[in-house]
RNA sequence: GGCUCGUUGGUCAAGAGGUUAAGACGUCGCCCUCUCACGGCGAAAUCAGCGGUUCGAUUCCGCUACGAGCUGCCA
């Protein structure tokens, strides 16, 4: 009885891809690889003007980053293509079909120049609002042929009624009614020749048998529109999803300001594409279990688009950070490795263990930047105050810290094994016998090989990474300093 | 301006007439501990307002407020 679902996503090439479109597309994979259905893919490129060079391979990259494969697109035939529209307009599909509306009365040619249409704006509240007052509607058959044989530009415009209701159903919101006086007679075919994406789109789905359409709520107001193009040609329109919008801290719909408003701006700040993913799936969906963390294959076994919700979701940069760090705690080394080493490499130049150190910051970072600040004590002993060797809880100031390691000095110059076991018994004998607290020792030369407040790994771990001569060498300054 | 949609802690949210109104992030506190993290434990904090309906409303209805989207030969 249920047909296979077949869902599609339909951007356009014009630059990065807004986290917003990749909920969309992520959604859309969800739904239709939820029940074993198909995801499309559909180049949406009828807006010659904002084409931009490139932006194909964005949307491939981001698509595959984010780890959704499309069963059909303009690289895999399903048998439904082309996907490309600006190559389904070749072949004179939309116009054809715009002309079986007019056929129907459901369509007119328009001849208004641009003056004439800017005639019709009217400036309320501060915004330019435009509604076409069907002037064409009522040229004769005979006038419109000799404008056309004239080759008098045109455009092709939907045949809106005046009176009556219009109803489209939403799979989230409902059942959805306007007056059709509010229903403007929208342009299907622009004036060089391209549908507009109001058309294409109505027709691209039924031909490809999209049986979701699933999209941001920016186009709820223009359904009943598309509803009127699928009653017009006696076609089942498909189910309706459509999506909350995500917004910015403000509350405003994310934009290009933010920095963080495009995937490719978040993979540039450090965050992996699995947890961005990850993130998204959750603003505005939530899983019935309470689990947060999980795979692709994890969010498709129990996404049901029945608990999408209504409102917006703010895009909360902190909450991402967390779960981002979530996903680095649980990777495994060899990609953590690989991922983190340039971020290494920019502050660390010295032969040192590169795996030790990373191994520290592990569970310490949320992005991979955060690295940086952490660990540039191990290339460069910072020039840090004595203030440092004073602390209240661990009972130390600069008088005995400066005893302990000029105590320690001569005992760690005479040891050679600078692993961190043989280190911590060799210290902690030290701490026995003097019978101080594990602090009092530890917290001072943790302090003279750092030069640091706050440490990934403790005095042990530090040294062992440092060496024997580094590690002395940071302890006399610490002698110094203290001395003076 | 008109139309449409929305409103549960700071944020993401569960909830779908009777609950101590889940959980997560963040915040704060405690424990662990040589620091910071991690981990563990705990705390503070919410149903936009007003009217109905009802024995009983966060939940249903209406109004108000606020927010957002649309009102393009952009998508």
């Amino acid at each position: 009885m249920s047909q296979k679902i077949r869902t599609r996503y339909a951007p356009s090439p014009t630059g990065k891809m807004h986290v917003g479109n990749l909920r969309t597309a992520l959604y859309e994979y969800l739904i239709a690889k939820h029940e074993g259905g198909d995801f499309i893919l559909r180049i949406e490129d009828t807006d010659q003007e904002r084409f931009v060079e490139g932006a194909l391979e964005i949307i491939y990259n981001t698509m595959e980053k984010a780890g959704l494969q499309h069963d059909e697109g303009p690289d895999r035939d399903g048998g439904y293509g082309p996907y490309v529209q600006s190559e389904r307009q070749d072949s004179g599909l939309y116009l054809e079909y715009a002309k079986k509306l007019i056929d129907k009365g459901e369509a007119y040619y328009c001849f208004c120049d641009k003056e004439r249409l800017e005639s019709l704006k009217q400036v309320i509240a501060g915004k330019e609002i435009m509604m076409y007052d069907k002037h064409c509607l009522h040229l004769s058959k005979e006038e419109v042929q000799k404008k056309l044989d004239e080759g008098v530009p045109y455009v092709i415009r939907q045949n809106n009624p005046k009176e009556g209701t219009t109803t489209f159903n939403d799979e989230i919101y409902g059942e959805i009614t306007v007056n059709n006086e509010e229903l403007d007679d929208m342009v299907l075919i622009k004036s060089d020749g391209y549908p507009t994406y109001n058309f294409a789109n109505v027709i691209d789905d039924h031909l490809m048998n999209i049986t979701h359409v699933v999209r941001g709520n920016e186009y709820i107001s223009s359904s009943p529109k598309y509803q009127r193009l699928y009653d017009a040609f006696g076609w089942e329109p498909p189910k309706y999803v459509h999506l909350p919008l995500i917004t910015d801290e403000t509350h405003k719909k994310l934009s290009k300001r933010c920095g963080h408003s495009s995937f490719e701006d978040l993979l540039e700040q450090g965050f992996i594409p699995e947890a961005i993913v990850n993130f998204i799936a959750l603003l505005g969906w939530s899983p019935e279990d309470n689990t947060e963390i999980f795979t692709l294959e994890e969010l498709t076994k129990m996404f049901d688009y029945r608990h999408i919700n209504k409102s917006p979701a703010v895009f909360d940069m902190v909450k991402l950070r967390w779960m981002n760090g979530e996903y680095i705690k649980n990777m495994d080394n060899d990609r953590y490795y690989e991922m983190a080493m340039p971020y290494y490499k920019n502050v660390i130049k010295k032969e040192l263990d590169e795996r030790k150190i990373l191994d520290l910051v592990k569970t310490r970072i949320e992005v991979f930047p955060d690295i940086e600040p952490l660990i540039d004590f191990f290339e460069k002993l910072p020039d840090y105050s004595i203030d440092m060797y004073t602390h209240k809880k661990m009972k130390t100031n600069s008088e005995n810290s400066l005893e302990v390691l000029t105590e320690l000095l001569p005992v760690l110059e005479n040891h050679d094994d600078y692993s961190i076991d043989s280190l911590h018994d060799l210290i902690m004998n030290y701490v026995a016998e003097k019978g101080i607290k594990n602090g009092q020792a530890l917290w001072p030369v943790r302090t003279a090989v750092s030069g640091k407040q706050m440490t990934p790994g403790g005095a042990f771990e530090i040294m062992e990474i440092l060496g024997k001569e580094e590690s002395l060498r940071r302890i006399k300054i610490g002698i110094d300093k203290l001395s003076q």
